[in-house]
DNA sequence: GCCGATTTGTCCGTATGTATC
DNA sequence: CGATACATACGGACAAATCGG
């Protein structure tokens, strides 16, 4: 939990952008404004100002100031965007979610997996299959490998529960950046047997390869969802090309 | 095209990271090594690494270094990240373009595409259905709603070539922040007729809302992949919570 | 069109804190 | 413990874009 000031400067315009203290296409105070109401640097408003312009709240302009550009988006969906746990995901969503583990083994990176996952070969990996329900509805199949080395002592148990906490909480391992791909598959065997697809024939499937804070890739998974109930968001911002 | 000092060394250290200079895994020069080499100040530097560490390209670690965890990607199909154009996507894909325009109207936006648009009903519009074709094969239907007020003079002419390029160097209009939505639906019949589906019954859909330098929205989009030609790539960064 | 005031963009140097080794 | 490395913060300077008179 960072305590810096820009971060509280950030989480505060953040607020008040959502809560249309300022309003959509108006004008943020300038930057000499905020210096003062918030008794700190230019530097450091001016942090919090970019962070909010690459969540897409804000959009700076040279000579003119800074408008808020932040329209809430409707969630008819499971809605995935940053990196979070499935736990994290569906308090999000105000859905309860249930978790039931169909298999947890450990193996070693053969060729085919090695290519797949990024892991290098012959490592030691757990390999865990895993039933995501939503309101007691099975939506979500996970096939996740676990790098042993850096997540020693999983067990069926943790899996069920929260791997991501036991990571966090127990193991002192924090999630810094993933790399993930969105793709639409045909629906496999496993799929119609634990989920209803309601003659749909694809799957929305999320890749994702995740590293710890030491920079080393911990996790491959591959997340399936029933595409009735997926949503992906994304914020991207044009750089000024070359 | 910027001619900062901080995107220069960014290119350079990006160009240095994909040659492999800086091996997968290994520290890059730590900043004040880099101070030295470039012969600037600590926050130029910082902020080049920072600009790397959101597109995924390397992680810092406070005490250690900084780590080059960039992977190239496999790209099997037809790959969408960052803002850019049909055309620019097909020619990083390395792919043959073809676009062909179906409808070209003008059109007020009412109750029902307000509501979906973002745009404020009765705003005069340009309605844009486009089939998009890569190596001669039709396997993207764009429905494309852009602001009449911020993009005049829009012709059919034009939609067949590339809106984007118009709205750049014939309007002096700039793309600056993307909003997008990932789901899977169903194919309708416009789908059909236009796209060979081999069975699939789901299309990869992208929405997007984009807005210009102004900080105005001109553009809602819908487009719709043939989910055996679709991949969509991210890299997120998580912060470190509250 | 010019000019000055305002606003954001880039860059510098320095100081202090915190984590790692 | 000291040395090294990144994180945060400050204050100042000048450039570039915009806007109003």
């Amino acid at each position: 939990m960072p305590k810096a000031i820009y971060d509280h400067i950030y989480r505060d315009l953040k607020e008040k952008i959502e809560s249309e203290v300022f309003p959509y296409q108006a004008l943020l105070p300038s930057e000499h404004t905020l210096i003062q109401e918030y008794g700190c640097s230019r530097n450091t408003v001016r942090r919090a100002l970019s962070e909010l312009a690459s969540d897409g709240y804000v959009q700076s302009m040279q000579g003119k100031g800074v408008r808020n550009i932040y329209l809430p988006v409707e969630q008819t969906a499971f809605t995935v965007g940053g990196i979070e746990s499935f736990l994290e995901s569906a308090i999000r969503n105000h859905q309860t979610p249930y978790t039931k583990v169909l298999q947890f083994t450990e193996l070693e990176a053969g060729e085919k997996i090695s290519g797949k996952t990024g892991f290098s070969k012959g490592a030691p990996l757990y390999y865990v299959q895993r039933l995501r329900y939503l309101n007691g509805v099975p939506l979500i199949l996970d096939h996740n490998y676990f790098l042993k080395e850096l997540v020693p002592g999983l067990t069926p148990e943790i899996a069920e529960h929260s791997v991501y906490e036991y990571l966090e909480k127990t193991l002192g391992l924090s999630i810094t950046t993933s790399k993930r791909t969105m793709t639409v598959e045909r629906v496999t065997q496993i799929d119609e047997t634990y989920l209803d697809m309601n003659d749909y024939n694809c799957m929305a499937v999320i890749t994702s390869q995740t590293f710890n804070d030491d920079g080393i890739q911990f996790e491959y998974t591959q997340s399936r969802h029933r595409p009735d109930h997926f949503q992906f968001q994304d914020i991207s911002v044009r750089k000024r090309s070359s």
